[in-house]
RNA sequence: GGGGGUUUGCCCGAGUGGUUAAAGGGGGCGGACUGUAAAUCCGUUGGCUACGCCUACGCAGGUUCGAAUCCUGCAGCCCCCA
């Protein structure tokens, strides 16, 4: 067991999966500051959940006084990596990988500090690949690897035996990641190469390039990967990925998604992601044993997360919309803090004079928000009492709402069943 | 090419002339319970300002007071013979 403090950080923390040489790692460490990188494919303009690992890794290293290199794989993208998927990458056009480095690089500030003695690094391989000849390329790079070592890699085995084969592009993307390994501790004196465990092919081969072209010692360190309980990857709903861009995910879906791991998840993912430390590791997870139902683990967690991601403006607007979006009072309020708290809920436009005179019957406005598809579907929701107007329930199918039901100066909330809401705005 | 079978609501699947908007199950949606969980239980599940009317049992016609049910033609699927 090492005696350092990152690293036992880690150990405790269930972050090291697979290690190339952990005495020489701590030695390294303890030597002096390090440079440490990890690679990001920028398959799309933001990053999500499962980059998240790879972040708090690199942050983890500049806490403990390190400096981090964030490498954006421009010119990697533009191939693919093979590791970990089935099938074939379509590739990326160069436009779409420029657009998306941009936004890459700006949700990295939220883990990584840029500035001073430790301050991050962002880098993009394609400023050194991009004029990189083919043939000086397989005269330096090549020349340093063995085919037949390639082919023991799992990431390419696996496809080679898979129906859906290997193309020449991707079988090399090897050695443009192994390269960069090479390149980085050439021009910033980076030693070592973290990432998940499905990289652990890709920098064992920039570990074995390093050796060769430079005669250097490089050091792999590789994280599990962030799944479920039964195996799935975390990060991923029905609706798609969870992103870190508040465009993409609001604060409050991304709030929502931590507060509902599973109880069998939420430590490891405390473990994982965060840097709340052993004395409150071992208490939110006694607290989880003890009284499940009150989810302590799964607020800290989500508390946590999103202040980090979305800052104390994004944590402060989840959980108010947490609070009335799951059965609170909603009284009067503003439409700009209902535009707010409802942000994510669908809203139609109706017009203002249906609210004169008799008003506007129940069944027709519940139509018009699209959560019922019928009018025998309102009036049998009505009945069943599932429906609400602005968290209050529904009982008479005969009710015509006028003015005085308005929740703000224009808009009415309906909700059908617990949690499925729409707005109407009468305008 | 010849013979036989089959086609039902979101899905599976009963129903062979009338009380069938169509049993039962699954799924969905509500409600109760709960931990914003799981399990369980209950209700509901074509449309319509609605004790009534309209549309629906592959498609198009026909028989009948009355058809998902009988007849004819067409199409899809399945099996057997060539």
């Amino acid at each position: 067991m090492s005696q350092h403090k990152l690293l036992d950080e880690l150990t405790w923390r269930g972050l090291i999966h697979q290690c190339t040489d952990q005495a020489g790692l701590a030695k390294l460490l303890d030597s002096g500051q390090q440079t440490v990188y990890i690679g990001f494919d920028p398959t799309a303009s933001s990053l999500h959940v499962g980059s998240m690992m790879q972040l708090m890794m690199l942050r983890r290293f500049q806490r403990a006084g390190h400096r981090p290199i964030a490498l954006v794989g421009g010119a990697t993208g533009m191939i693919g990596d093979p590791s970990g998927k089935s099938e074939e990458r379509n590739l990326l056009s160069a436009e779409q990988l420029q657009e998306n480095v941009q936004g890459v690089a700006n949700q990295m500030r939220c883990f990584l500090e840029f500035e001073g003695s430790s301050g991050a690094i962002l880098l993009n391989n394609f400023e050194w690949m991009q004029h990189y000849s083919y043939l000086e390329f397989l005269r330096d790079v090549g020349k340093s690897f063995p085919v037949g070592v390639m082919l023991g890699k799992e990431s390419v085995r696996a496809r080679l035996e898979s129906e859906a084969g290997l193309s020449y592009t991707e079988f090399s993307y090897m050695l443009l990641q192994a390269y960069d390994f090479v390149h980085l501790c050439r021009q910033h004196g980076c030693r070592i190469q973290a990432g998940g465990s499905d990289q652990w092919g890709n920098i064992t081969a920039g570990i074995d390039l390093g050796r060769r072209m430079l005669g250097e010692q490089l050091f792999g360190i590789t994280a599990p990967l962030l799944t479920t309980s039964d195996g799935r990857k975390m990060g991923k709903t029905e609706s798609g990925a969870i992103w870190l861009d508040a465009d993409r995910t609001s604060p409050y879906q991304f709030y929502q998604y931590w507060r509902n791991v599973e109880d069998a998840d939420v430590m490891r993912c405390i473990a994982y992601l965060t840097e709340i430390d052993r004395e409150e590791y071992q208490a939110l997870a006694e607290a989880t044993a003890n009284d499940p139902g009150r989810r302590a683990a799964q607020n800290r967690l989500a508390e946590w997360m999103t202040d980090l991601v979305h800052g104390a403006d994004g944590l402060n607007a989840a959980v108010r919309a947490s609070k009335i979006l799951f059965g609170g009072e909603i009284g009067t309020q503003s439409d700009a803090s209902l535009g707010e708290i409802f942000a994510d809920v669908p809203s139609s436009e109706v017009d203002r004079k249906r609210l004169a005179d008799d008003g506007y019957w129940i069944v027709d406005a519940l139509q018009a928000t699209g959560l019922v598809k019928s009018g025998g579907e309102a009036r049998r929701a009505i009945k069943d009492g599932g429906v609400y107007l602005n968290n209050v329930r529904v009982t008479d199918q005969q009710q015509h709402l006028t003015e005085s039901d308005l929740a703000s100066e224009t808009v009415m909330v309906f909700r059908k069943g617990k949690r499925n809401y729409a707005l109407l705005r009468f305008l």
